[in-house]
DNA sequence: CTAAACCCTGTACTAAGGTATAGAGTCAAG
DNA sequence: CTTGACTCTATACCTTAGTACAGGGTTTAG
C-alpha cells in the first residue's frame, strides 16, 4: 500500500495533524484524492514534500515563496536558473538582515562599555542614550 | 502651555495617533490627566518617552522589554548595574541571531554555488537539495 | 453493539505591533 | 446654529505559522 492518511503523513512528518490541513489551505500540499466519506488520502511522495517545506523554511523562505518554488518546480519551463534566481534573493535578503543586525550589535555594545555598571540608573549612560537629546 | 492633547503628540512623536492609545494599553505611555470630556492631557515629556521607546525599539527591544526599562528606570532601587544587564541581554540576543542568519547564508551560499544555473528545474541542484535524500 | 480512535468542517486563538472602522460625543469658528 | 475637526470607546483587521476546540460523522476492535 501506497496510500496514507493524515495522521500517518502528519507523524512520518513530524508536524502536527492540523499543520497539514493548514498547508493544504495554503496551497502547499494536496491529498491526491478523498475516500468516500471525504477522509484526504495521500502518497508517500507526500512525506516527501513536508521535508521540502522544512528545509526551505529552515533556509529561511516563507510559506509563500514555498508554495512559489513548488509551483514552478512543477512548470516544465523552469529552469534551474529560476530557481538560482530565487536562492539569490532570499540569500540578498539574508545578508540584509545580518547587516541590520551587525549595526544593533554596534550600537549595543558601545552602550555597555560606556556604562561602568555601577551608580543609580538615573544616571546610566544607557538610559541617558534611549532619552535622546546629547548622544548621537 | 505645556499641555498636549494626543493629535499634537501623535505628530511630535511622528507616530500614529492610534499607536498612542496601544502604548497607552501597554502600559508604556500614560497621559498625565484627562479633560472633563474625557480627552487625553499630555506633557511635552511624552514627546520624550515616545523617542525613548523608538529608540530602544530601533536597538531590537521589544515593546515589553522597553516597558520593562521603563518600570526599571520609575525605581530608586534600580542601578545602572541593572540596565546593564539588559543590554547585555539583548545584545547575547542579538548576536545569536546573528548566528542563526550566518548558518542560513552559508548553506544558501553553497546551494547557489553548486547550481550552475541551466538546464531544466528538474536536475537542478538547489530543489534536490531541498528535496533531501542525497545532501547533508 | 458499543466504545475508542480516527476523520471532517468551521471557527477562534496565539504572538507582536500596530492600523482601521463604527458610532457617539465635544469643541471652535463662522 | 451648524459644520468640520477633533476626541472617545470598542471592536475588528493585518501579517505569519500554526494550534485548539466544538460538534459532528466514520471506522475498527472487542
Amino acid at each position: 500500500m501506497n496510500k496514507l492518511t493524515i495522521s500517518q503523513v502528519a507523524k512520518q512528518g513530524g508536524v502536527n495533524l492540523q499543520t497539514i490541513r493548514y498547508y493544504e489551505r495554503q496551497g502547499l500540499l494536496a491529498p491526491i484524492s478523498r475516500t468516500e466519506a471525504g477522509y484526504r488520502i495521500y502518497q508517500k511522495d507526500t512525506v516527501r514534500r513536508l521535508r521540502f517545506i522544512k528545509r526551505a523554511q529552515e533556509l529561511g523562505f516563507s510559506l509563500s515563496e514555498i508554495k512559489d518554488l513548488l509551483y514552478l518546480r512543477l512548470d516544465a519551463h523552469t529552469t534551474s536558473a529560476d530557481i538560482r534566481v530565487r536562492a539569490q534573493a532570499k540569500l540578498a535578503d539574508v545578508e540584509q538582515k545580518i547587516r541590520h543586525l551587525e549595526a544593533i550589535q554596534k550600537s549595543l555594545s558601545r552602550l555597555i562599555k560606556s556604562c561602568r555598571g555601577c551608580g543609580p540608573a538615573a544616571d546610566c549612560p544607557i538610559l541617558e542614550n534611549l532619552d535622546g537629546e546629547d548622544f548621537p
